[in-house]
DNA sequence: TAATATATTAAGGGTATCCTTAATTAAGGA
DNA sequence: TCCTTAATTAAGGATACCCTTAATATATTA
């Protein structure tokens, strides 16, 4: 397994998480990447003859249990930087995402089992998403997107997905897992939804609130 | 900067570390990675074309003085990753060079000094070789190899190859950096230096005492 | 069901890094 | 200086992973 196939396997596992099943389409792998469809037919092709993925032409391309254990484990390998980084080296967690997204390429299981204990084998990365366990059992939690909430309920963050611009504005307006909204309304001309936070009242686009996860009440 | 180059140009470094010149054979890469000539050839003409070696025909090859600045970073990322593996995740002498040999060329700058002071600024690695500074100054020391001890001095072992076979050897028998040798004799026919450690007699070939590096009094 | 949009496949190209085999050229000892 | 050995080039091949352009097949929906 190399950078390349291991990056297909990753975001294969990645998107299969949002859509409502579990195939993810040529297309798809393309634009993440910024790709033509042709290399990810390549690669697919690829996988496939080695046992990675199973591609069915006009249905989308899904993980075997082989590509999911793969997968599951670069994903823990992230996470697991990611809170090295951030606890002991003093990151950002804006920061963290693209030196993660280097050595989890280049750390052997026993360096990732070391770590994980060494950092007293925690649950979460700090943008609170789960750390796959090393039986590789792995649960989306579930949750809601912020982006579904409806005005009147109070929302607490549980996770938000690693992405720099989403943490920037958090971190800009002391935002934080754990924190709560209070949904107030929904701007549907302007696709907003009006939260407050802290007493502050926020204009939220659902750019950012799908990548937003949490509990309701 | 690749990984094929990065690990050419840290060869070159370190192999003009031994011989009494600073110029590299072709050759002499070929036989480290196990390449074929032709191949070397190919990546000095490539490594010359960007500046990082300067090849001449059937002279050898010299790092510029930004290949050299390279090799140090690769060779400071090295040794930062060793004491952290063996300081905080508990790992053997022995066990690192892999591990470190991967994660060189997955850190940035940032990391590697963060990591850096996160260690407590080492002065050396823990098989007692240097780690260059963040100003690219990197001296070797000088220091004698125990292969060219005579019999009577008391050597002391400063730092030692990072070689698997060599730091086994030296765990079975409780040798580490810091401690003395009494050099007995010298058998010429077996090529074997007799020493005292700790008082046990020790019998070591030359490839073992070429690795091991120290003062003598 | 026909038309359109989307997905797939085909064909061929480019760069990188390795390889083999076969000349050619320089260095250094007799 | 000649001759042998070692070093260098040349030529062409393989695989990996990306690309473009163009044709073909399937799905979807009007």
């Amino acid at each position: 397994m190399n950078r390349a196939e291991e990056d297909y396997l990753k975001a294969i596992l990645e998107l299969s998480q949002y859509g409502q099943e579990p195939v993810v389409k040529v297309s798809d792998i393309a634009s993440r990447f910024g790709y033509t469809e042709q290399s990810v037919y390549e690669m697919m092709r690829k996988l496939q003859d080695i046992g990675q993925v199973v591609y069915t032409p006009y249905k989308g391309i899904e993980l075997t249990n082989e590509g999911n254990i793969e997968a599951i484990r670069l994903i823990r390998a992230h996470r697991i930087w990611e809170v090295f980084l951030t606890k002991e080296l003093g990151y950002n967690w804006q920061e963290v995402h693209e030196e993660a997204e280097q050595l989890e390429h280049a750390s052997s299981e026993e360096l990732l089992e070391r770590m994980y204990i060494h950092l007293g084998e925690p649950a979460t990365c700090q943008h609170g998403n789960p750390i796959p366990n090393f039986k590789n059992e792995y649960q989306i939690p579930k949750d809601t997107a912020l982006v579904q909430s409806k005005p009147g309920v109070i929302f607490t963050i549980e996770r938000v997905v690693d992405d720099v611009a989403l943490l920037s504005f958090l971190d800009e307006h002391h935002m934080k897992i754990g924190d709560q909204l209070q949904i107030s309304s929904y701007d549907a001309l302007n696709d907003n939804l009006h939260v407050v936070h802290h007493g502050k009242a926020l204009y939220l686009g659902s750019k950012l609130t799908s990548m937003i996860y949490g509990r309701q009440r």
